[in-house]
RNA sequence: GCCCCUGUAGCUCAGUAGGAUAGAGCAGCCGCCUCCUAAGCGGCAGGUCGUGCGUUCGAAUCGCGCCAGGGGCACCA
């Protein structure tokens, strides 16, 4: 409807450039649906900033404009008001036709073919698998979730991926971490590092490696610390006291068994998130490992491309990329003195690599404490002749959850949860999933659990949730009291639709594909649930104030197709934003 | 010190590619069930849009300065 009043405005701006009114269109008219009703259905400012190119008042040039207009039977009125606007009012059958419209696109309403096809990649979550992911993680997952299914929706060909760092020294230290564990189990007496992984989990993977292998990897607790320096509590350095039992691992395991026991600490957690991810409704085309980078050769590719570039210097015996000539602050090290490739090296191998993969688009969704690494990865981009321009990166702010009126501590010491999935074992994943999006991504995030958990109609999932069980039970009420529950095909009846809450109503479903493409375009999730509460609330108003089960047929039936319709725009909204549309409640 | 985000009603937030009287939800007060779930609805009250200049016919929205809060500035990942 909206690109209706595009097309009309447009003609008439045509028109008058023919007439020798405007030299040319100035600038580009914005159309809008009004706020107040009093202004018709939707309003353009095209007369204001086309005013001065014409020389003449707003008003002058919006008079001009509306005779330019062509007629269409959808509008039943326009009119000036105001410094200049133009606002159009709709027919009132214009509006009944986006009923059976509707009922006959079903899921797909809403959906659109704007994208064409166009390949997006959304990279999202890819936390560092040393642990199950944490609460703070969730709202990466819940937002590039949404993202990824609102461009879905608008056509673009999406793939969901996430980056698996299953190298490094961070995997090194969980690795040793179980092994230590495991010793432990078996009967040796050690001081664990104070920088090793201590949740409970490498227990767990600690046992399972001493039910498959016995004794097979114990060595004597003073044999695995010789040489080791101290750790901090004893006065040491506890980056070195962990490097170095890493390398004891390392030696005394050899290359086979180390691999063993760092592997089942990789995948054991790997699938932990990846269950946890599924049953919070987020799943991916593709789980990328970072050590393939290293193993097919594309980190070597990477920086050999960078060299060619004339981009790579040595220094202190590293190998340094020279990001400050595009932009970046200082320049980074790519191969550290000791020959080993940094984080960032596998990155822009893995940045260059989404490239040659042919999307036209790639995505990142990123803590907001990553935003300093932002400009260096462009800057490889750059460097290599990748077109930085189709990398975008989408920060996430925390999430803050409150609980009683208090921030809730998120430490494991604490015992308070800290884990995504004790979160949606707590609150659920509805109100997970849709408290996670509800503001933009900019925006810090309060989490109120209290809120969350509560059945009322201060916790807006409930809120919208109801709207839909609402339908669902009148429906259920019809049958009933002996009612058909059979509704009439196109917009027969539709016309004794002429209460002011049904009008409203027929307003805010029109919106519905508006709302998503806009959410979709801006990668704002937030407008959808915002969306959704008003949608329900229009809903429920309608609900209290008047019947719908009456006894006049028609009447019943236009009704009823009207509240049917509302259901499935509120259905089609809480599935993309991963929440489920219950039939009751 | 430099960089990013934020500052709108008592609280949590919309609104920011300039536009008509700045909107919701909570909390507060007043109402609405012999009637399809009151897990609902209506009404009242509540704001120098952090602050000072500037640009403009027009600024919560754009520019500059300042103030406040959060985060980031590794040969870690």
């Amino acid at each position: 409807m909206k690109a209706l009043i595009q097309d009309l405005v447009s003609q008439a701006l045509a028109q008058l450039v023919a007439d020798g009114v405007l030299d040319a269109v100035a600038a580009e008219p914005v159309i809008e649906r009004t706020r107040d009703p009093d202004h018709g259905d939707f309003a353009t400012n095209a007369a204001l900033v086309n005013s001065k190119a014409a020389g003449m008042k707003p008003r002058e040039l919006a008079d001009k404009l509306v005779l330019a207009l062509p007629t269409s039977e959808a509008v039943a009125g326009v009119e000036i008001a105001g410094p200049g606007f133009i606002n159009f009012r709709l027919a009132a059958g214009a509006s009944h036709a986006l009923i059976p419209r509707i009922l006959a696109a079903g899921e797909g309403f809403g959906r659109s073919d704007l994208g064409a096809g166009k390949r997006v990649q959304v990279e999202f979550v890819s936390a560092n698998p040393t642990g199950p992911l944490h609460v703070g993680h969730g709202r990466g997952a819940a937002y590039g979730a949404v993202v990824a299914d609102l461009l879905a929706a608008v056509g673009f060909d999406v793939h969901r991926e996430y980056y698996v760092n299953d190298a490094g020294r961070q995997m090194d230290i969980l690795g040793t971490s179980v092994w230590l564990r495991y010793l432990e189990l078996a009967g040796e007496e050690l001081v664990f590092p104070s920088n090793g992984y201590k949740g409970d989990y490498v227990w767990d993977i600690a046992a399972t490696l001493h039910r498959h292998n016995g004794d097979a990897f114990r060595y004597p607790a003073a044999e695995v610390y010789a040489g080791v320096p101290a750790d901090a509590p004893a006065g040491g350095d506890k980056e070195e006291h962990i490097d170095a039992l890493i390398e004891r691992a390392k030696q005394l395991l050899g290359a086979e068994r180390y691999r063993t026991v760092f592997d089942l600490g990789l995948d054991t957690i790997l699938d932990d998130i990846r269950d946890d991810l599924s049953l919070f409704g987020v799943d991916y085309q593709e789980w990328y490992s970072e050590r393939s980078l290293t193993e097919s050769g594309a980190v070597q590719r990477a920086i050999d491309k960078l060299k060619a570039s004339g981009h790579i210097y040595e220094k202190q015996g590293a190998l340094w990329f020279k990001s400050t000539d595009f932009g970046d602050e200082k320049d980074r090290v790519v191969v550290r003195d000791n020959g080993q490739t940094t984080y960032f090296a596998s990155d822009i191998a893995y940045h260059m690599e989404k490239l040659e993969r042919g999307f036209d688009r790639v995505i990142d969704v990123w803590g907001a404490d990553h935003h300093g690494y932002v400009p260096r990865v462009k800057a490889a981009l750059q460097a290599m002749g990748g077109d930085h321009a189709k990398l975008d990166v989408l920060l996430v702010q925390f999430a803050i959850l409150y609980r009683g009126g208090e921030k809730a501590q998120m430490s494991t010491r604490s015992g308070e949860f800290v884990t995504l999935r004790e979160l949606r074992k707590e609150v659920g994943k509805d109100a997970a999933r849709f408290f996670y999006v509800m503001r933009k991504c900019e925006q810090h995030l309060d989490f109120d659990l209290d809120l969350a958990k509560s059945q009322s109609s201060d916790n807006p999932v409930y809120y919208v949730q109801y709207a839909h069980a609402r339908v669902c039970s009148v429906l259920r009420q019809a049958q009933e009291k002996g009612f058909s529950t059979e509704i009439s095909d196109g917009t027969t009846n539709l016309e004794h639709l002429a209460e002011d809450h049904e009008k409203a109503l027929l307003t805010a479903l029109a919106k519905y594909p508006e709302v998503v493409q806009s959410a979709a375009l801006n990668e704002e999730p937030h407008q959808l649930t915002h969306y959704l509460r008003e949608l329900a609330n229009d809903l429920h108003t309608y609900y209290n104030a008047h019947q719908f089960l009456v006894a006049d047929d028609a009447l019943r039936d236009a009704r009823l197709k009207l509240i049917l319709a509302t259901r499935q725009v509120l259905a089609n909204g809480l599935a993309l934003i991963g929440v489920s549309a219950p039939e009751a409640m």
